[in-house]
DNA sequence: GAGGATGATTCCTA
DNA sequence: TAGGAATCATCCTC
């Protein structure tokens, strides 16, 4: 019940015959005495009192023109006093729950969390730090910048909607403060109000603004863990690599076989040419680490299962030589063609002979620059011979599939270990030569 | 839906 | 710290 119902139900129960009131409160004898004239006094109170009972129910300017008359009627200071005495019995009851209420745990805990999400607070390094807590946390850090961008614009995008949420319930809650306390200035003309009183008013709203914020607050937080969420279990999720990268990675595999370790400089060659090859979508390109995955992944289970990799590696042989044979015929035509001491080294003849090194690395060109005109110009002869004989093995494992294989696990010894690079099997794994993508240095 | 393939993660070791 | 091994989780094919 609010304090004019409360006011109102305590005016009820004065006894205006004898100015008497229920509950030990006595009404001021009013002006002029008790009587004859006590059915007018009792009309007037009865006046008074219809008038601020049926005050809401009028228009905004017949209730002012009331209100004016009411603070101008004669009774008015006596009606004043009688309200000021009820008032100060009533306080008592109410002063207890004037006690400031300690800071809610709940609220304390979601400013924490979006303090620490970067979402409250300065805007400084708060989104990223987070991000960047949570690319740690799944590993590989620094190769998710599309992702971790992703996220930081969608925590930023967040960050925004809640302050501006804020900023809003801020300005109402001023708003709706500033028009009560006006509205309780104006209406202690007529009722007594104390400045605590309206203090009091004042923080009843800030509370129930407070626990709209909370509500926001609450959203926010939910919102970002779901972010968050997100964000893990996408980098989490597993995509295939496409038919092109798969080719890629096993093609310099197969061809690295004596010794599959590609350097730094090589899984980044490959992730580049891996993700340029690639269309698996927004950010999906291959990262150094998927290489170095893939390449842990692959000796693994090519050591534990050589024979289920057989075919896969005779595949990559007969592929790889078959491109080898097209590259040096190529070349024999170019060769012949042009001078057969200087031949012409532009981009299209870029080619390494099989058992010039890292074959397939070069035959891709990886570096843009590892023709090798000169050398063909100069051992042409000898080049096409050994192709013919891997042209010969090719077709020999094409005619007879079970027996005689191109490529055997001579790279891997006796201890299950892959053998020095020193020792490289006989068609897959030459010296390299210039241009190709350089394997660990003990290769 | 089952089962194999495969990319990612975790733990351990040299 | 890189790599091996085991394992997980998801994708893909039948």
């Amino acid at each position: 019940m609010d304090e004019q119902a409360r006011i109102m139900q305590a005016l009820g129960g004065v006894s205006l015959a004898g100015h008497s009131v229920q509950g030990g409160m006595a009404l001021p004898p009013p002006h002029g005495h008790e009587g004859a004239d006590g059915d007018g006094r009792k009309q007037d109170i009865g006046d008074i009192l219809h008038q601020i009972m049926t005050i809401t129910d009028q228009s905004l300017d017949e209730a002012q023109a009331k209100k004016h008359g009411l603070n101008c009627h004669r009774m008015k200071p006596a009606l004043f006093s009688v309200l000021c005495e009820i008032k100060e019995k009533t306080g008592l009851s109410i002063r207890g729950a004037q006690e400031e209420d300690p800071p809610d745990p709940q609220l304390m805990r979601l400013d924490n969390m979006l303090l620490a999400e970067g979402v409250a607070g300065p805007e400084k390094g708060g989104g990223s730090a987070a991000a960047a807590a949570a690319a740690a946390a799944s590993g590989g850090a620094s190769d998710n910048s599309i992702e971790h961008s992703d996220y930081r614009a969608k925590l930023t995008q967040i960050r925004q909607i809640y302050h501006t949420e804020l900023e809003k319930y801020e300005q109402a809650c001023n708003e709706f403060t500033t028009h009560v306390m006006n509205l309780l200035r104006e209406q202690s003309r007529t009722r007594p109000i104390s400045p605590k009183e309206i203090e009091r008013m004042v923080g009843i709203i800030h509370r129930k603004f407070s626990s709209i914020q909370m509500q926001l607050k609450q959203s926010t937080c939910e919102a970002v863990m779901i972010l968050r969420s997100r964000f893990l279990d996408a980098r989490r999720k597993r995509r295939n690599f496409s038919k092109q990268a798969t080719e890629i990675l096993n093609e310099y595999f197969y061809s690295h076989l004596s010794n599959p370790y590609p350097s730094e400089e090589a899984k980044e060659e490959l992730a580049k040419k891996c993700s340029i090859t690639v269309s698996q979508g927004v950010g999906s390109t291959i990262t150094v680490s998927q290489v170095s995955n893939w390449f842990g992944n692959k000796r693994i289970r090519y050591k534990k299962n050589i024979g289920k990799f057989q075919e896969e590696a005779n595949l990559y042989a007969a592929k790889t030589a078959v491109t080898a044979a097209h590259a040096v015929a190529a070349a024999v035509q170019n060769n012949q063609t042009n001078s057969p001491t200087t031949p012409n080294s532009g981009s299209s003849g870029s080619f390494n002979l099989p058992n010039s090194g890292d074959m397939f690395m070069s035959m891709q060109n990886l570096n843009g620059d590892s023709y090798q005109g000169a050398q063909v110009g100069a051992n042409v002869q000898s080049q096409v011979d050994t192709l013919r004989h891997v042209i010969s093995q090719t077709a020999g494992y094409n005619d007879s599939l079970g027996g005689n294989s191109l490529y055997s696990p001579h790279g891997l010894n006796a201890n299950g270990g892959w053998q020095d690079a020193g020792t490289p099997s006989s068609v897959i794994s030459p010296t390299e030569g210039p241009g190709s993508v350089h394997s660990d240095t003990s290769n």
